[in-house]
RNA sequence: GGGCGAUUAGCUCAGCGGUAGAGCGCCUGCCUUACAAGCAGGAUGUCCCUGGUUCGAACCCUGGAUCGCCCA
């Protein structure tokens, strides 16, 4: 750990605190802050979770990133959400967990290990699947998992104590678990389909998992011959178009709608299949589109989803042309080794050698592509391992019918529900051996050593308990071999909110203590692949959802409005903006622009320089309140909120009532954001009320009060003690109600604010309460008069050109009795805030008795604010201005006349919205006459 | 083809029935002992178009345009 103290001059015994607090650096540097208090936390096992403690329970597991992954900026949001969220619970009391882990993507890992293979010159199989799941191993120890050290980089307050990942001894215990549950329930099946097959990974993958691209290709038109020569219409061939030449070697039959007058006489008749020579028929299917082509499509079954349900309505053969890898198998004849976009050519040439080609046209049309592998996906027929999708997805909108899980924002209810009804089977074994083996296994002895088609098997949970079944049902001599391939890692990471806590030993402490989670938070773009995976598989193994809420949020875009992608090579890297403004930094700009919930969030970025003016406005946020927390350092000295002990309402003043009360709504208000996942709005919020309320007009004030020394009555200690005491406060409790969106900085503060001991976290701090005695409106109100008082004089000393050294001696004029009371009240704040002297406050008519010589000035409502002639600079441009406001207030004036003259209006709008037009007709009227007047003075 | 979202200041976005807002950028003036990563002041809008509902529409409803996403 760092040993450096935090403030280390203003904590050192025997200095002059306040000589000391001025040391402090004028600008917050974010690196050894946040690395500070990261180490502390984790040193010192802030965040671990406990289940012994007290409190109602929170938890949340983090969407478990793939362990060959690297921090982009998808995960510094996702994190930055979910952080907020978790940190927030914690200020509330709640027993809180935060679950971290990864997951172990298996085709992802294989394909860095096998590209390293490749460098060396072998494959997988002649390294044996020992070896290679060492080698993986060691992969995943030494280069796996970076981006757990970036994601603790983030501030992010987790359990690591609790970290798992989806391969883990546990973990995979519960996927075994899962699996034969599943399986002797009936909804695990293994069967011969057409599957998704992606040659670059040898594996098949589920349809989530193929993504559609539209690719400028071809529609090429071929001539089919019939067998019996012509018809008696003389027709002597069919013409047929495709995007995919190459399956043609494999075509059963050639489809044309039923209802198609074209070729209605043909149905029936064969064909005799080019280069092929195969006979087959021409049929009748009503999902043959007339307008495609020229109307008749050949049928691939082997090939082709549509053309397979074709071929199960009509019992056609099924004629499997290609290899695994992608090649031409031996039905491909002499085309056999070709991969299969060379023999899409090749078949093409031959055709057109022998004149079966009709024409080529190019073609604007959907590919389905591997999502990992990059390649088109080519259906092909396999035996594969598949879920009953069904019933689980029955069972999950049960749940949801009692809006369970609740989605914030609602909309993706609609979403996950529709998909929910149109769900397929799921594919869930993958060739491949990095993953979780299946626990099936074959009894070879039943098919002469080999597994095949009809070779029976079974689901076990151990090679012994496999052993023993197998010699029950088939004798002692039965030979049993485990199945070869994984389970999609999708499974695995279904089942992650209780595999994680201990399921599936129910009577584990973390799944008693927190099972089910309370909110979920991920992106839009997993709810097939892993929100809805979770609920079907939590709705099966633990009767209940795994989660009460799901916050869904959207994708970050790069400055172009463009998916964030590797491919694209887009992504900005969280990193180097971490680097370059701080991590809180960073969170904040995230959180803040999230405002709309589920909106995508475009981030301002220039490449030339890394950098972000929208990070970088958060930086300079969180340098604001570095310094008005250095500001209250200064005057604080050697006291705290403690020794300062508590507040005296009776003597509190104006300014100091207006922050109490300001500072009670933004607590209320920010707590109920907070907790409605209206993330941004309390960003935006305490933003404005640090920056603005506090900063802007507190603190300006309060100096007035602080930096009086000469002046020493008992009344003045006072007050400078209440001011002490308030500016405690209001910092204190803004400092925890900005934790969880800035925590390291609110972190490092409060320390220093408090003097708590390095171990005393911020970050288990309790909320602090809303008082709601300090609410008070109407006091708001006249504060805001007085601002907008103090306004209007800057204003016209600017717009008058006056230089800001210039002292000069302002008049107000009102016949408002309680404007002129607060004015009053405020004499001093306002001659420093405005920079001028001898501040009169009188009526019209005293104004009118003892009128001030050559005044000039400008009027706000029914307030008339004097400056002296001497000394203005401009006097063309305060006419302008004085001008201008005129035209605004007839402009107002007609307006309100307006609406306030339509008996519609004031018959059936609500009273109150009447009244306030009145009054702002009044004060229009006010400010017209008197502005007037001024103008006149000034000719 | 079905569905969802977006369209408001130069840029990024709030606002979702009561006379248009913020941050950044821009212009003017200030190194005023918390902060120049700052302070004070200022300028800037057919709230995409179209009808309609309403006393009143950026906001609700028709229809449409443009952009983006998801599903087939």
């Amino acid at each position: 750990m760092p040993s450096s103290p935090i403030f280390p001059e203003s904590n050192a015994e025997g200095s002059n605190p306040k000589e000391s607090a001025k040391a402090l650096p004028k600008t917050y540097d974010p690196k050894g802050t946040e690395s500070r208090w990261q180490i502390a936390w984790e040193r010192d096992g802030a965040f671990q979770g406990k289940p012994d403690n007290p409190g109602k329970a929170f938890s949340v597991v983090i969407p478990p990133p793939n362990v060959t992954g690297s921090l982009h900026m998808g995960h510094a949001f996702n994190t930055a959400l979910i952080d907020t969220i978790v940190r927030f619970q914690r200020l509330q009391g709640k027993n809180v967990l935060c679950l971290p882990g990864t997951d172990h993507a298996s085709i992802a890992v294989q394909t860095i290990l096998e590209k390293q293979l490749k460098e060396e010159g072998i494959n997988r199989s002649q390294l044996g699947r020992k070896e290679f799941l060492n080698r993986a191993w060691e992969w995943k120890n030494k280069s796996g998992g970076q981006i757990v050290g970036q994601l603790k980089r983030l501030g992010y307050s987790v359990d690591w104590k609790r970290e798992r990942f989806t391969l883990d001894e546990k973990l995979s215990k519960a996927v075994n678990r899962a699996f034969i549950q599943l399986y002797e329930k009936g909804l695990i099946y293994r069967g011969e389909y057409l599957v998704n097959w992606c040659p670059a990974s040898g594996s098949a993958v589920s349809d989530l998992e193929v993504e559609m691209k539209e690719v400028n290709g071809h529609l090429w038109h071929f001539r089919y011959p019939l067998t019996s020569g012509k018809t008696a219409d003389g027709v002597s061939h069919i013409e047929v178009a495709t995007t995919r030449p190459e399956t043609m070697l494999g075509d059963v039959a050639v489809a044309v709608n039923p209802s198609d007058k074209r070729y209605k006489k043909l149905i029936g008749e064969m064909i005799t299949l080019p280069l092929v020579n195969r006979q087959i028929p021409i049929i009748a299917d009503e999902h043959v589109d007339k307008s495609f082509g020229t109307g008749c499509v050949k049928v691939t079954p082997a090939h082709d989803p549509n053309d397979f349900a074709i071929g199960q309505r009509h019992n056609l053969p099924q004629i499997t042309v290609m290899n695994k890898n992608g090649s031409m198998n031996n039905n491909a004849g002499h085309f056999e080794g070709l991969d299969r976009f060379e023999a899409r050519k090749s078949l093409v040439e031959a055709l057109d050698k022998k004149g079966y080609l009709v024409k080529v046209e190019p073609y604007q049309h959907n590919v389905p592509f591997s999502e990992r592998g990059k390649v088109p996906i080519e259906p092909l027929i396999s035996t594969q391992w598949f879920i009953r999708m069904e019933p689980l997805a029955t069972k999950a909108k049960v749940f949801l019918e009692h809006n369970d899980p609740k989605f914030i924002p609602e909309r993706w209810t609609k979403v996950y529900r529709d998909w929910l009804t149109d769900i397929r089977d799921w594919c869930i074994s993958r060739q491949l051996w990095w993953g979780h083996q299946i626990p099936a296994w074959f009894v070879i002895s039943e098919s002469n050593g080999q597994v095949t088609n009809k070779t029976p098997y079974i689901v076990a949970e151990s090679i012994e308990e496999a052993q023993r079944k197998a010699k029950k049902k088939f004798g002692e001599s039965a030979k049993i071999q485990q199945d070869e391939d994984v389970l999609d890692t999708w499974f695995s990471s279904g089942l992650w909110p209780f595999s994680t806590l201990g399921w599936p030993n129910e009577e584990d402490i973390d799944f008693k203590r927190w099972y089910p989670t309370s909110t979920l938070v991920t992106g839009f773009d997993i709810i097939f692949f892993w929100v809805a995976r979770m609920t079907m598989m939590a709705s099966i193994f633990t009767d209940k959802m795994p989660f009460k809420d799901v916050y869904i949020h959207g994708l970050v875009r790069d400055e172009e409005n463009r998916k964030m992608s590797k491919s694209a090579g887009n992504g900005i890297d969280p990193l180097l903006l971490i680097e370059r403004y701080g991590v809180d930094a960073l969170r904040f700009a995230l959180v803040r622009e999230v405002a709309g919930a589920g909106q995508d969030i475009r981030l301002d970025y220039d490449r030339q320089t890394d950098t972000s003016s929208t990070v970088e406005a958060s930086r300079n946020f969180a340098n604001k309140l570095w310094n008005a927390t250095r500001f209250a350092l200064i005057h604080l000295g050697n006291e705290s909120q403690n020794t300062l002990g508590e507040i005296n309402p009776n003597a509190l003043n104006l300014s100091d009532l207006w922050i109490l009360s300001r500072l009670t709504r933004v607590n209320i208000k920010a707590k109920n954001s907070y907790e409605n996942y209206n993330l941004g709005e309390v960003a935006k919020d305490l933003y404005e009320f640090v920056w603005h309320d506090f900063c802007d007009w507190y603190l300006e004030l309060v100096k007035n009060r602080l930096n009086q020394s000469n002046e020493s009555t008992t009344n003045y200690l006072a007050d400078q003690k209440t001011a002490r005491q308030v500016l405690a406060k209001v910092l204190s409790d803004l400092l925890i109600m900005l934790h969880p969106l800035m925590p390291h900085l609110t972190e490092e503060l409060w320390h220093g604010l408090t003097g708590n001991p390095e171990n005393q976290f911020l970050a288990l701090e309790i909320w602090p309460k809303s008082e709601r005695d300090y609410l008070n409106s109407e006091l708001e109100e006249s504060f805001d008069e007085l601002i907008k008082a103090i306004s209007v004089v800057r204003n016209l000393r600017a717009v008058a050109g006056l230089k800001p050294s210039q002292k000069v001696p302002v008049r107000f004029i009102t016949n408002r009795k309680e404007l002129a009371k607060t004015l009053l009240q405020a004499k001093s704040d306002i001659e420093i805030l405005t920079r001028t002297k001898s501040l009169e406050v009188i009526d019209q008519e005293s104004a009118n008795k003892n009128p001030s010589t050559k005044v000039l000035a400008g009027v706000s409502g029914e307030l008339q604010v004097l400056l002296p002639i001497e000394g203005l600079v401009d006097l063309e441009s305060l006419r302008s201005r004085l001008e201008k406001d005129l035209f605004k207030a007839e402009k107002d004036i007609a307006s309100l006349s307006e609406r306030l003259n339509n008996s519609n209006f004031t018959n059936k709008a609500p009273t109150a919205v009447v009244a306030q037009c009145k009054e702002n007709l009044s004060e229009a009227y006010a400010q017209a006459v008197l502005t007037r007047k001024r103008l006149e003075d000034l000719a």
